[in-house]
DNA sequence: GTTAGGG
DNA sequence: CCCTAAC
């Protein structure tokens, strides 16, 4: 069949249409999507958690009225006995669940902001905060020896040049974080007893972060993608086919455009290659899988950003793209394994040495830190793997002179992203990937959730003071959440902040509570994890009839006024993606978008030139032969860009927007549309009579 | 999987 | 650029 069709050869220098080709069944391809969304439902495990610290004030207790109508419990007022029993619990730190999505996480901003302005706001900023102004100084900042996870993973795996040509398949696992982590939690904890010592009234938050790369010279250019025409370049004469019979000049087939942060790095120039028309080039199902994993089924895709506002002040999110080699995740290339597997999986396995998710981490003592015991107190966190990179140091080391409590989040982790890339594919186009990734999950929507000595504050109407995070013994405990966007959970299914939904089918996130003995069973850890089991039963008694209830739960905890406080279990980030399976309403809604990416003259010309030769309706062919390079660009686009060409060429120059194109070159598309809708109906015509 | 066309 | 009917 392929082959029939590439002989169609002939008419006047031009490839007469073939003959539309078999045909398969539409039911078949419904049943192949189909199957893809469901493979898909798993592929995030979205719940970004926070790990907060906390400055206050008392004297003024802010006051919250961030009314939340799904939130309606009555809140706690903490007392001191409430108090005391909570410090008592400091001491059982819950490793609660979830281990496998801090490493796997990624880091995302350094938030520092007035805890009663409920509105928080990510800026980015430059690594060095050093003049980070305390009150609003909210920063994205990737904050770490970034570049690691392509920059050190592929050249440690088996990345087979500079190029980040794949030799192999690549397998990442959250390996690299750890030791990360000790840098920098030792560099953040030395500089915050700095500050202690040598700040008075202002505090300031200077973190530099080491190591950190603004800009990765080598491999991300952050430039637009350039076309490179190929060894002939079409704009010259010589390109053009000699066609005495052509209406007008056909083109060689020599022109192949690629991208210079396409997927694949690409010699530029296509020579004209008698075997590609043989032979389909190898399925690229990877950009679309990928997209379609990436787009995850439980954020919207879009700027809706109402808890949490992103932005810096170039408009992007320029440092979400730098990963750090630990917070990553993992690369699949085991195509044939279900998704929903291969989380499983990845939970299962990585569980074992990460570290919670919640904000326990973050409860270090500050006497270890006092005590210049940094090197133990990273190695603590360096065990817990999962420890937040905001050390919580002394609370009066951040007590501040106004009435305002400050907060300072160090860094939000986005977990469990699934990449998947072909092996060829380059760093760049990774870095592109997991870009798109993280910016679809930033974009998706998100809220905030605040957690206290791991439980969950529901009550949004109550104060800072009332909720007793304003207690010096919880500011080492305050911790926040990313969450979906409750707007887009519907209310009946899951209870919207909730990051995981027991209705569900799923029973993983429980999987832990095997606690018949009243201890959160921490799977095959080795490292002893702290529990706190403060408030697990209360949690589910108060929100989830359908919990399975642990009864043999026997910590106790000041269960009668902790009713605004839920314990959030930190595998909160698996249970999210298991929430959305059952949502198949707004499916499509969430599948992300590719990006836009406006075609150059260069490509412009690479596609008018191959059309004139094959003509319309052959896009497949004109992708092969023009565009086979450029990953990005399916024969889809090649036809809707030429539908646009097309009325672009139609339109008054005045009206035309984006590059302009060449007048030439809309010349040239409507002189070979024109030709090829006569073919075509010349076509139509014939079989008639 | 491709094509065509509407959105 | 997405979606989808139709092929």
């Amino acid at each position: 069949m392929v082959l029939q069709k590439r002989l169609d050869y002939g008419f006047n220098g031009y490839q007469v249409p073939y003959t539309p080709r078999a045909t398969r069944s539409a039911r078949r391809r419904s049943a192949f999507k189909k199957r893809g969304e469901d493979n898909q439902m798993c592929a995030f495990d979205l719940l970004a958690t926070v790990a907060g610290k906390l400055l206050l004030d008392k004297q003024t207790p802010p006051t919250s009225s961030n009314a939340s109508t799904d939130e309606n419990q009555s809140a706690v007022v903490k007392d001191s006995e409430n108090k005391e029993k909570q410090d008592e619990n400091k001491q059982l730190k819950v490793e609660t669940s979830d281990q496998g999505s801090w490493d796997r996480g990624f880091f995302v901003s350094e938030l520092v902001s007035p805890a009663q302005d409920q509105k928080y706001s990510l800026k980015e900023s430059p690594c060095n905060q050093e003049d980070a102004p305390l009150g609003f100084a909210s920063v994205i900042t990737t904050s770490d020896c970034s570049e690691g996870f392509s920059d050190q993973k592929l050249v440690n795996g088996k990345a087979k040049n500079e190029m980040g040509i794949l030799a192999s398949k690549v397998e990442v696992g959250p390996s690299g974080y750890r030791e990360y982590g000790d840098c920098k939690i030792e560099v953040e904890t030395k500089k915050i007893i700095k500050d202690e010592l040598h700040k008075t009234g202002k505090v300031q938050f200077g973190t530099k972060v080491d190591g950190c790369s603004l800009d990765d010279p080598v491999v991300w250019d952050g430039k637009p993608p350039a076309v490179v025409s190929s060894d002939s370049s079409p704009k010259l004469p010589s390109c053009r086919d000699h066609s005495p019979h052509s209406s007008f000049p056909a083109s060689r087939d020599c022109v192949n455009v690629f991208s210079r942060d396409d997927d694949e790095k690409s010699s530029g120039c296509t020579h004209p290659n008698t075997t590609k028309k043989s032979f389909r080039a190898a399925p690229r199902i990877g950009d679309r899988r990928i997209r379609k994993i990436l787009a995850s089924k439980y954020w919207k895709v879009g700027p809706k950003l109402k808890d949490v506002t992103l932005s810096n002040t170039d408009g992007e999110l320029r440092t979400v793209y730098r990963t750090r080699n630990s917070c990553y995740k993992s690369i699949r290339s085991e195509r044939n394994y279900p998704i929903k597997k291969r989380r499983l999986f990845n939970y299962s396995s990585v569980s074992n040495y990460d570290g919670g998710i919640s904000g326990e981490d973050i409860c270090v003592s500050p006497k270890r830190v006092m005590n210049g015991d940094v090197s133990g107190l990273c190695s603590k966190m360096h065990e817990a793997a999962g420890a937040s990179s905001s050390v919580a140091g002394p609370h009066t080391t951040f007590r501040s002179r106004d009435s305002h409590v400050k907060l300072r989040i160090k860094s939000f982790r986005v977990p469990e992203l699934f990449i998947e890339m072909p092996e060829t594919a380059t760093v760049g186009s990774l870095k592109r990937r997991v870009m798109e990734a993280v910016n679809a999950i930033l974009g998706g929507g998100l809220r905030v959730g605040v957690l206290l000595q791991g439980k969950k504050v529901r009550d949004d109407n109550k104060t800072l003071l009332q909720t007793g995070i304003s207690h010096d013994n919880q500011l080492d405990a305050l911790g926040f959440s990313l969450e979906p966007n409750t707007s887009q959970t519907p209310p009946t299914l899951c209870s919207g902040d909730y990051p995981f939904m027991l209705s569900c089918d799923t029973p993983q996130p429980f999987t832990r509570y095997t606690s018949t003995s009243g201890i959160i069973q921490q799977g095959t850890c080795d490292v002893a994890p702290e529990l706190h089991v403060t408030n697990i039963s209360n949690f589910i008694e108060s929100d989830h009839d359908s919990a399975p209830s642990p009864t043999d739960m026997s910590i106790d905890n000041s269960t009668k006024d902790s009713k605004a406080l839920v314990t959030v279990p930190a595998m909160s980030v698996e249970a999210l993606a298991v929430v959305p399976v059952h949502r198949k309403s707004k499916r499509s809604e969430i599948i992300q978008r590719r990006i836009r990416r406006p075609f150059s003259v260069a490509e412009v010309e690479a596609l008018v030139q191959a059309v004139e030769k094959l003509g319309t309706g052959r896009w497949r062919d004109v992708k092969l032969r023009a565009f086979d390079n450029a990953k990005h660009r399916t024969y889809v686009d090649l036809k809707d860009k030429w539908k646009t060409l097309v009325h672009t060429a139609r339109i008054s120059p005045q009206q035309r927007r984006g590059e302009p194109v060449p007048q030439e070159l809309l010349d040239r598309v409507l002189t070979a549309h024109a030709y090829w809708s006569q073919q075509q109906a010349k076509q139509q015509l014939k079989p008639q009579p």
